[in-house]
DNA sequence: ACATTAAGTGATT
DNA sequence: AATCACTTAATGT
C-alpha cells in the first residue's frame, strides 16, 4: 500500500520534470494541434503574428482586473480558469485544454473589459498569444477562425450552465463526487495527489468539510484515503 | 527528537 | 454546511 503511494508520486514527479523533447518550436506544435482546424493560410497568419510562450507550473497567466490584449491558444499544458467570490475564495470554473483557447477572452478583451477570472498554468503551458486587434478581421477573413471562436464560446457556455446548476441545486457531496471524477479522468488516474485543504479551496468550501465527506465516502467503501492522496475504488 | 503540515472529530451555530 | 477547538497521524529537518 505505501509502496503504492511512493510509486505514485515518484511518476507524478517524473511526468512533470521538463521534458527535453521541448526543443520543438511553438509553430510546429501549433501545426500538429491545429492542422484540422485552420487553413494552412491562418496557421501561417498565426505563426508570423502570434508570439509563442511557455509559463511555469503554478504561474498567474492572468488576474482579475487585468487588461487582456491577447487571446491565447493553448498547444499544451493546462489552464485553470477560477472566480473569486466576496469572501476571497476561489471556485473553480473550467480547465483550457490544448487545441483551446480561453472563452472569457472574448467576452473581455475584446472591448478592453478588465478580467472577471483569474488564470493559472495548472501544468507547465505553451501557449500563442495573439494580439486582440487580429480578431475583428480574422472573424471576416477565416470562416474557420469563427467557427473555432463560436465552438469554443459555446462549449463552454454550456459547461458553465452545468456548474451553474451543480452549484445551485446538488449539495456539496455531488459536486465533490463529480469534482473527483473530473480529476481522476484528467489525469487518466484513480489516485489523485490532492491535499484535502486544495480540494476545498476549488469547490470554495472549507477543509474540514471535505474531510468528513470524503471520510464518509471511504466508509462506504468507494475510495481510500491517505496523506495527500485519493485513490478511487471501482465502486466510485 | 522536534516542528510542521495534513487529516479526523465532537460540539456549536 | 460552516466554524471552532482540539486530537492524532504523517512527514520533514
Amino acid at each position: 500500500m505505501s509502496l503504492e503511494i511512493r510509486l505514485n508520486s515518484y511518476f507524478k514527479c517524473v511526468s512533470s520534470l521538463p521534458l527535453m523533447e521541448s526543443e520543438v518550436s511553438w509553430q510546429d506544435l501549433l501545426r500538429q494541434e491545429f492542422r484540422d482546424v485552420f487553413e494552412s493560410e491562418l496557421l501561417d497568419e498565426i505563426c508570423s503574428l502570434g508570439q509563442g510562450k511557455s509559463v511555469e507550473e503554478g504561474r498567474t497567466i492572468v488576474d482579475y482586473g487585468q487588461i487582456v490584449k491577447f487571446m491565447p491558444l493553448v498547444l499544451k499544458g493546462l489552464i485553470k480558469v477560477m472566480r473569486r467570490d466576496e469572501e476571497g475564495r476561489e471556485l473553480l470554473l473550467y480547465f483550457v485544454h490544448p487545441g483551446e483557447t480561453c472563452a472569457m477572452t472574448f467576452t473581455c478583451c475584446m472591448q478592453q473589459h478588465p478580467s472577471e477570472v483569474r488564470a493559472e498554468a495548472e501544468e507547465a503551458v505553451v501557449y500563442v498569444a495573439l494580439p486582440v486587434a487580429l480578431m475583428d478581421d480574422w472573424l471576416v477573413r477565416y470562416p474557420t477562425w469563427k467557427s473555432f471562436v463560436m465552438k469554443t464560446i459555446r462549449r463552454r457556455f454550456h459547461e458553465l450552465l452545468h456548474a451553474l446548476d451543480e452549484v445551485a441545486f446538488h449539495h456539496l457531496d455531488q459536486r465533490l463526487e463529480s469534482y473527483l471524477r473530473m480529476r481522476s479522468e484528467q489525469s487518466g488516474s484513480r489516485l489523485i495527489n490532492l491535499s484535502h485543504e486544495e480540494i476545498a479551496r476549488e469547490l470554495a468550501s472549507s477543509r474540514v468539510v471535505i474531510s468528513r465527506l470524503l471520510k464518509k465516502m471511504e466508509n462506504e467503501g468507494r475510495l481510500l484515503l491517505y496523506r495527500n492522496q485519493i485513490k478511487l475504488l471501482s465502486k466510485f
